[in-house]
DNA sequence: CTTATATCAGGTACACTGATATTC
DNA sequence: CGAATATCAGTGAACCTGATATAA
């Protein structure tokens, strides 16, 4: 499929480096962003971003959480949770509203659109899901959820 | 840990829909962030970002691609190699010089700089690499691998 | 005074689409 | 002409650090 005027040898999506001789650290960040990728295209059409979806699916299970409990739950910092926050208010998806016993937190909610978006997301990112099972029987797939957590843990010595 | 105010019952990293019963896509993209955030601190004092290492690791493997070549082994675009190529070739890791034998295209390679300043990072990221795969012997290892080749690979149906 | 929260200001690398010139 | 390359222009979401004001 090589195109290139000067003939080299390439390897292709999973041979060579590229394959299970890689390094993990490449191998992981190269699956996340052939993920990440798939994941944009199937919510292109929704208006909707990767991160989006993370924080709409966190405020769905955890309603009325603030901007700085949303950065504890995606380790992200508190400014970059309010630019995403700031994109999810202006597309009327969300809603903040003054914490009723405490003066300063603004309580983040889902709206109905916001509702109605989540749940579509929600069934294309199953399909994508269900995508990534392919291939596993249940014993490997609890390998790969495992080993999955333990990396995402914080530095564990 | 937990100092908001209004006490809620939120997962700590590793527990309930953030462990183990997540959803894959979400497990990934957790453990991928993890893991780039960490390689971002491990190369930070060589002034170096994930992405421009991975660009500098492919020149090495194959040195003289042009940008169009390193877009395709990427994934990316070729606009958006260009940008990670300018600012490497300003930091003087890399040369482009006008292929011998065909006009328009531009050979890219490492300077001596820029193969210092690899050989530094790749013992960084060894030591990361070597932390991915703590606490799993030869046969998850290879499950693993399997599966990140898997979810990297082009959709297959 | 200390802590947590929210936000303002600024910066950067990354990634995209679209258009253009050039070379084979 | 068509295909591949490089590049210019513009946009945007995501990240960050740092500083500030307010509330408990």
């Amino acid at each position: 499929m090589s195109k290139s005027p000067v003939p080299m040898f390439l390897p292709a999506p999973g041979e060579g480096k590229r394959g299970e001789d890689g390094h993990m650290g490449y191998l992981l960040r190269q699956a996340a962003h052939a993920y990440r990728q798939r994941a944009e295209t199937a919510l292109a059409d929704l208006d909707l971003t990767p991160p989006q979806f993370t924080v709409l699916t966190m405020l769905a299970a955890y309603p009325g959480l603030s901007g700085a409990d949303l950065a504890r739950l995606a380790l992200l910092t508190p400014q970059t949770i309010a630019v995403i926050v700031g994109n999810l208010d202006r597309a009327g998806l969300i809603t903040r509203e003054p914490h009723p016993v405490h003066g300063r937190i603004l309580a983040i909610s889902l709206t109905a659109p916001g509702r109605a978006v989540l749940a579509k997301a929600r069934s294309r990112m199953q399909t994508l899901d269900d995508s990534l099972l392919a291939g596993l029987d249940a014993d490997h797939e609890t390998v790969v959820r495992r080993w999955l957590v333990t990396v995402a843990l914080p530095t564990e010595t």
